[in-house]
DNA sequence: ACTCCGCCCTGCTTGC
DNA sequence: TGCAAGCAGGGCGGAG
């Protein structure tokens, strides 16, 4: 569910509110969440009880918050995953999956999680990096993404160009939403052939994909519906922003002609038939 | 080595 | 009304 803009405003409110302060106890709810942690969920809590949080990291959609220990505690939201801060004593959400009580008095932390394909697990030497996502590339916001090895990442594959778009090994943070997004400011089709794309078309569409996530991430990223909030439980504005996804059947912003849903990849795919037309030599 | 599919979950919407 | 199928923004393991 969430990409990167959605992940980062959950990144930026955990920030405000676990930075600095220690872990009393830690509470899992439900053992799927911990699936990653191969230890299983009293290990989980065992090892979190006393300690102390960093400043939260990010890279594409994963989260990770270092420990003063130099260890992390790594998740990912799935397609449904929530951070929430409540006080304590709040009532439980009903897809709550774990509870983080601090030594303070201030709120506590919780993760719901409706479908459960989010998770934690613990980290050991995982506040710098964690080893379980070295092999994630950096997103378009990281100061030391490399876009030459991009372009020549992409035209290497041999497949279409929203695939790799949604290739975290390629580029991070894209998600379904955000590759259509982008695919429809930079006037391509999803099924053009990565390998025969210029060297510049690659770079605009990384460009825009960099920019439609960056206007998302300014109004608080996008939500269709309560599956996505802030750690405060408030959506973002973004969606009356997207010009392509979800717009079946509404006028091409750009052109007017009606915006086409189309099956891929077991999912969907939002395009403007005039705008994005299909290449000849298309990958599907 | 590379590419792609199926699957992991729950709940809401849609159509018969 | 009731039920089942379809669909939802992700990532991994393993098949080919």
């Amino acid at each position: 569910m969430p990409e990167l803009p959605e992940v980062e405003v959950v990144r930026r409110g955990l920030e405000e509110f676990t930075t600095g302060r220690t872990i009393r106890s830690v509470e899992v709810l439900h053992p799927r969440p911990l699936r990653r942690h191969l230890a299983g969920p009293a290990d989980f809590s065992d090892r979190l009880a006393g300690q102390k949080f960093l400043a939260p990291a990010r890279r594409g959609k994963y989260l990770w918050l270092p420990l003063a220990s130099g260890d992390a505690v790594l998740t990912h939201l799935g397609m449904s995953g929530q951070f929430r801060v409540q006080p304590v004593g709040a009532t439980d959400e009903k897809h709550l999956r774990v509870r983080i009580r601090f030594d303070d008095d201030g709120g506590e932390v919780r993760f719901v999680d409706q479908r459960m394909f989010g998770g934690l697990s613990y980290s050991e030497g995982g506040a710098e990096l964690p080893a379980e996502i070295a092999h994630i590339a950096r997103d378009p916001f990281d100061p030391l993404f490399d876009t030459e090895a991009f372009v020549a990442g992409v035209r290497k594959r041999r497949t279409g160009l929203k695939r790799a778009l949604l290739d975290q090994t390629l580029v991070s943070g894209v998600g379904n939403i955000y590759a259509d997004e982008a695919l429809w400011r930079a006037k391509l089709h999803y099924a053009r052939a990565t390998d025969s794309l210029k060297p510049l078309q690659i770079r605009e569409i990384l460009r825009h994909a960099h920019e439609v996530m960056a206007d998302a991430l300014a109004v608080g990223g996008t939500s269709f519906d309560a599956l996505y909030v802030n750690v405060n439980g408030e959506s973002g504005y973004f969606e009356r922003g997207l010009a392509a996804y979800g717009q079946e059947g509404s006028p091409c912003p750009r052109c007017g002609r009606p915006i086409r849903r189309e099956a891929f990849m077991n999912r969907s795919s939002y395009r403007c038939p005039k705008c994005q037309p299909a290449p000849r030599n298309a990958r599907w």
